[in-house]
Parts: structure tokens; sequence; C-alpha cells
RNA sequence: GGCCCCAUCGUCUAGCCCGGCCUAGGACACUGGAUUUUCAUUCCAGGUACACCGGUUCAAAUCCGGUUGGGGCUACCA
């Protein structure tokens, strides 16, 4: 706690507007909410629209509507309504393409004191430079041509009107050396780092200045990152020490990787984290099972709300390693969290998906929807697989024969039970149809019989739904109504005989 | 290729920082069993892991070095 208590934490969420927010994206978001929120701190959120050529249109909005849908609302950044942009907190802009004049006047500054200089390479000289680079076994990077360029030099290029852009001059001696809060000490030399761009041809700065002068003036005070940060941090040490600035202290967390090993790309899985509602998962299990990735709770938990997450939170307890994206872990927590919802709940959240299904439509009763979906609320681990199961309470069924047989029954035998189950049903009075009185007096009915309770049991759960694999039959009579599962039986007696 | 990060069951992980309680714990998945009319649920049981090689030490999953393997970066993308 004491690397903290001096300064209020601040930490930002920021990410580029290049399509909507992934699984990737969300998780790096929710860990910077769970250590701001774990440290009473702020979050904020921060568009990195710094490349226009990447940008897509809607993104931003996406990104929002996500970090709302989860529940992560950051104390600082951009409100959208419509295509107006507003700001929400004292640091704005928060929206990078707003920021230029902030931007270039930090570059500039850096360029009077020498630790940047304007660029007039071509692109075609650029790729030349690395080809030949590579064909020499060397790493490819900027030759520094244009470091030794004099003020007329300089002068002359821009009468005529070459495109120049600003890069960072990197020391040429010494470590770029800092503590990573989840890795440790991580250190790299100097002169093996590039000069970077940091104010592009077309004005914008690359993310490199963007993000340490944003960093710095929106006072944050813990960058948690992607891993694939690691190596371009000494560029940002050395920005922070040509600025004179106190660098953030750095997190940088590991890649959720696919499957088969690799960085989890957005072809891996659904486009936008929210779209795994569509998918059948509840947005609860889909948060916990994004915590559980790189973190692991003291103790043999598994299910945990946010809430405790984020008393729980620690970063120090955060993995170093890549975790793999394992869809039947989210399969099984979605079933915890399905079974753990009421039976109204559960026919809330399943109602759109009947309805797309076509099974129903908006005006289809509650009282109803709760029997129908109670009946497999234990057995489904996520929504799509809803309909499908209980698709045969919207139609009679008409079974094979065969199927409404009990391992070896014969049907005439088979036929005889259900006679039995008819008559049964037929003197339950209306209003006590419900299936603790269904199945007492069917087994009852049975009892006199002393005959195996499959006999009997299997034919009319068959009859009744279809199904070699449904749920028991006292239950499905009871949401039925008396009226169709007599008809149903009744059915099933006709196919029997016939 | 260069630089950097990482390494416990198939997967997510506990333990590692502060060596001994680890014949390595939990969960998913898998297999078997119990309950049961079926499928699930629930409960019980089972197998499978400290990447490898050295070193330090009375003692190493834990500390150190190397090897191998995986990942990231190597753009006027983020």
């Amino acid at each position: 706690m004491s690397l903290f208590e001096k300064n209020k934490v601040r930490v930002r969420f920021a990410p580029s507007p290049t399509g909507s927010m992934h699984l990737g994206s969300l998780y790096i978001a929710m860990y910077n909410y769970l250590f701001a929120k774990h440290h009473m701190g702020d979050f904020l959120l921060r568009i990195e629209d710094t490349d226009q050529a990447r940008f897509v249109p809607g993104s931003i909005q996406n990104i929002i509507n996500t970090l709302k849908w989860a529940g992560f609302d950051y104390d600082e950044g951009p409100i959208l309504n419509g295509d107006v942009v507003s700001d929400k907190g004292a640091h704005g802009p928060y929206l990078q393409s707003r920021r230029l004049d902030i931007y270039k006047k930090y570059a500039d500054e850096l360029v009077a004191k020498g630790h940047a200089y304007p660029c007039f390479c071509t692109a075609e000289r650029l790729e030349k430079m690395r080809n030949e680079q590579t064909l020499r076994k060397e790493a490819p990077r900027y030759d520094g041509f244009c470091r030794r360029l004099t003020a007329a030099q300089i002068a002359e290029q821009r009468a005529a009107g070459a495109k120049e852009v600003i890069r960072l001059k990197m020391p040429q001696e010494g470590t770029a050396k800092f503590t990573d809060l989840i890795r440790g000490e991580i250190e790299f030399e100097n002169k093996l780092i590039d000069d970077q761009v940091l104010i592009k041809s077309d004005g914008f700065p690359t993310y490199h200045l963007a993000v340490v002068v944003d960093d710095h003036l929106m006072e944050i005070t813990h960058v948690i990152r992607g891993e694939e940060w690691i190596s371009s941090t000494p560029k940002h040490l050395a920005l922070y020490s040509f600025f004179g600035w106190k660098p953030t202290q750095y997190a940088h967390m590991p890649l959720i990787l696919k499957a088969g090993g690799g960085k989890l790309s957005k072809r891996d899985l659904a486009a936008s984290a929210m779209e795994y509602i569509d998918q059948g998962y509840t947005k609860e299990a889909l948060l916990n099972f994004i915590a559980l990735m790189g973190w692991h709770p003291a103790g043999d938990k598994e299910k945990v709300g946010m809430d405790e997450v984020i008393a729980e939170f620690d970063i120090d307890r955060v993995n170093k390693a890549g975790a793999t994206y394992n869809p039947e872990k989210l399969d099984w927590l979605n079933g915890m969290y399905i079974r753990a919802m009421s039976p109204e709940e559960f026919a809330r959240a399943a109602r759109p998906f009947l309805m797309k299904a076509g099974l129903i439509d908006a005006s289809f009763p509650d009282f109803k929807l709760v029997k129908y979906t109670a009946l497999e609320q234990l057995r489904v681990k996520k929504f799509t697989e809803l309909a499908p199961a209980i698709e045969f309470m919207f139609k009679a069924p008409s079974p094979e024969k065969n199927t409404l047989c009990w391992k070896k029954q014969e049907p005439a035998n088979a036929a005889a039970a259900l006679d039995g189950v008819l008559a049964t049903l037929a003197d339950i009075k209306e209003n006590e149809f419900v299936a603790e009185k269904i199945e007492s007096d069917i087994k009852t009915m049975i009892a006199k019989n002393s005959a195996p309770v499959g006999e009997t049991l299997w034919p009319m759960r068959v009859g009744l739904s279809g199904r070699e694999a449904s749920p028991g039959p006292f239950d499905i009579a009871a949401a039925l109504g008396k009226n169709e599962s007599l008809s149903r039986i009744q059915n099933a007696i006709n196919i029997l005989r016939s």
C-alpha cells in the first residue's frame, strides 16, 4: 500500500478505435478498472485515434457501450451524443485527435532541446535501407541519416516542400530500466532502440509521443497495458526523461492466447465482447471468466462476482504467463450462473432467445414462460441451447413407436401403461394439476401394478416430449397443463396401437 | 536474425518472492461409480504436471546459470 498512499491512483483504458471491443480489450479494461477501484482511484477512458487510416466508424460508440454494459464506469473520458463529443472530467479532451496542438507543442519543445529532430527520409529510402540491413543480418532500424542535417539543409528540404516527420533522438549510451509491477525489473540497452517517429507527416502524433504526453497531463499514476508494449517502454522512458517528468508505474499484462497458441485476435472470437450475450452467455459469467484469466483470488473459489474481485484484487498476483482461451470453462461457469438464477430471472433472460427462434412472440405470458423455461434451467449451459431443448412444448410431438417403449418393452405393454397414466391424469382436478400431485398419483398407480417404474415413466415422458432425453414427465405434464397432457398421452397410445 | 518477456496436469491455476509442512492442492475437460424413467443436476472416486541439464544447499517446483520450447516487439499501426 505504501506505493500508492501519497497520490490518488489514476489509471486509464486507452483503446484505439479500430474495431469493436473484443475479449482481449475487455480484459485490459477490466484489470485497469479493478486496480483503480481496489485502490479507490480513478479510471479514465482515453481514445487513441491517432491513426486515421485504421479508424473504424462506430467503434468509439462500441467501446463506450461495452464499458457501460460491463459496469466499468469511467470517472473521466469522452461522452458521445450522436456525433457530438463532449468531455467528462477536467483533463480533456479525451480523444487524441482533438489534442494535436498539444502534441505539436511538446514535440517542438523536444526539437528545441535537441532531443528530437526533423526527418525528411522518403518511404522508399527507408524501405531500401531496411532491406539492406536485413540482408546484412542487422536489426532493421532507422540509420540516423537526418540526425546530422544542418540548419541550412533542413531549411532547404522545407523550401523544396519535402514531407517531414519528427523523430526521437534516442540516447546512444546507457540503459533504460524500470520495475514492472507484474514482472519485476526489466532493462534495455538504449543504443538498440530505434529513433521512433513522434509526429507523422500528417501532423498526427504516434502512439509513443501521445501516450507519454497524455499520461502525464492526465496525471496517470499506473499504466496497465498488454505485454506487447514492453519493448516500446524504453522509448517512453526516454521521453519522460527529456521532458523532465516522473514516469508512471508500469504493469504489463500477459496476453490471452488462442487455443493453438499465439495472440488472440478478432478473428478468433466474437468481434464484440457484447456478442457473447447473443451467443447465450450471461454478462456475469463472462466477466467472472475474464477475471480468472491471469489472476486468481486466494482460496479455491471459481465463481466470484465483480465486487468480490475488486475487494481482493492485487496486481501482484497477476500471472506473468499468457493464458489460453478455454471456452469449455466459460460454458461451465455460465451454467453455474444460469443455475443460480431465479426461475423468473431465467425466463426473462431466455425470452429474446425464444423469440429469435420463432417459438414465442412478445405477447407470450410471463407465467407460462417461467413454467416452460424452468424445465431446462438445470440442463442448459447457454441460452442458445434453450430453444431447441424446449421446442417440444410448443408443438405436439409424434414419437416413433419404438422410442415410446422402454428398453425391450412391448408396444402393447407400453400402451397399457399409458392407459393407466391417462386415467390417473384425468382424475386430477384442473387446479391440482401440479408436478408434486401428478408424481404422487402416478407413483401410487404404478405401485398398485407392482411393475418397474420405467415401464410407465419412460413411455409417459416420451409421449409428452417426443424425446429420448428430456426433463422429467411430471414437470412436463404440469407445465403443459391437463388438456394438452391428456391429448399427448392419448396420441402416444394411438401410435403404440397402430 | 536482434532485443525483450515467459515456462507446474490437455486447459485455467495454487504453491515460487520469504527453499523443508509438496509422496505438488483446486477447477474445467475426461473416465468410472452412486442417485435415476432419459438427459442433466448433485455427490463420490480416478488418471495426468513442477520442460531439460548443471550449480548452490543437509534439503529445490521454489535460488543461480545454461539449453530447449512458446510468446511479443522489431512501421510515418496501436
